[in-house]
DNA sequence: TAGATTGTTAATCGATTAACAATC
DNA sequence: TAGATTGTTAATCGATTAACAATC
């Protein structure tokens, strides 16, 4: 029985939501895998992360059928093609723009490397910087952006830099064939639609929790 | 006419993606105050935020009327509405739990400062850091976390923490009154019901940026 | 007043959950 | 075979958007 999800124009449209917990459902494998467990239901993998089972099936029925009736899922099998559906199944190449404190702390963060993401520049206009290597991760001047990113093969973006220069960053980078850009700077950043962008926005985690005290 | 949302036990239930809009809203609007704009249409400051002006007035309507028909809402007074809701009208003591680089980064982020955050005590295990200022911010051994939280006032916790002892901080912060925290640990963490936490984890924001990638 | 825009209800859209036949 | 669990459709739930009377 065939995958048929509602299509626009032949592309099935997956939620991101869909996507972003798939993330989830991969590392969970990971540490069943590292528990030496082979298999595991939907229900047990929903009770990791405190879900709904129809709800792990839905989501993995968007890419294929990976389970057994009866059964369940064999935990490396299902991880793996989890991996290939992410495209993480290989190195993924990140540069960081702005090499300030949270700049920096990306640049050495476990949770990538675990995950096969290379963090392999940053960008920066400081001149006491430039040059240098911060976490062993060599640091360029800005302006070298658009040179560097084909040449290093940067597919992801982390933006931390000022409010003010992110915008002319993004346009820049978005010229040199990026298209997708992990954004920490708390302005709406314009680009065209074949660009993806993710907010990480630390002023209003806080400021919404701040709504739940008391 | 009184403001009557579906209400459980006399007490409305507001979505969690209203709130975070509302400081999202709030952000807008100081822009806007900086530039000496006196009033805004739902229609101009959804146009902000790429979008649905009748989001902004529904979002608006769970807490009460702020607009004026024909005119639309006085930019100061909303945004002072919006900070006293969200009971960021005063300054909300948070302490950091972790002090590696993202921890550290946290200790001196300046949208906290900006938006009336104050970070005002860092946690860690490690004896070089500890007894010492980082960022200007006295570093507490962890052992002392029972013992410091209630008497720094700290209402907000950030987690920024190795995995294997996430847990085993969240279960003593509960239990000494913390009821919101900022979770960067990328593990489930298991809370009773009356505490908050609000999840932010790069692997995952990262990982699903990558599907959308080619 | 005429024009504009709110607050709010109704319609739409999308995502989550329940249910169950298929099947290991 | 009997029991378990998948993949998938249908039902439910919740959130977003449209529409419009009220009103400044």
């Amino acid at each position: 029985m065939a995958n048929q999800q509602p299509e626009v124009d032949g592309v099935k449209r997956i939620p991101k939501a869909v996507i972003r917990r798939l993330s989830l459902y991969s590392r969970v494998l990971q540490n069943l895998e590292m528990k030496n467990i082979q298999k595991i239901s939907s229900k047990e993998l929903s009770e990791h992360l405190g879900q709904n089972p129809a709800q792990v099936r839905k989501d993995l029925a968007y890419f294929g059928q990976f389970g057994k009736p009866g059964v369940g899922y064999y935990v490396a099998d299902l991880r793996a093609q989890i991996k290939r559906i992410l495209r993480t199944d290989r190195e993924v190449r990140v540069a960081v723009v702005g090499a300030g404190s949270l700049g920096q702390a990306l640049l050495s963060y476990p949770g990538f490397l675990r995950e096969n993401f290379r963090v392999l520049a940053a960008f920066d206009v400081d001149p006491e910087k430039v040059g240098t290597r911060l976490r062993g991760v060599q640091v360029f001047p800005i302006d070298e952006l658009e040179q560097r990113i084909p040449l290093l093969g940067v597919e992801i973006l982390a933006l931390t830099l000022p409010r003010d220069s992110a915008q002319d960053v993004v346009d820049r980078a978005v010229r040199c064939g990026i298209t997708a850009i992990l954004n920490f700077v708390p302005a709406r950043l314009v680009v065209p639609p074949h660009v993806k962008v993710h907010y990480v926005d630390l002023t209003i985690e806080l400021e919404s929790l701040a709504y739940y005290l008391k």
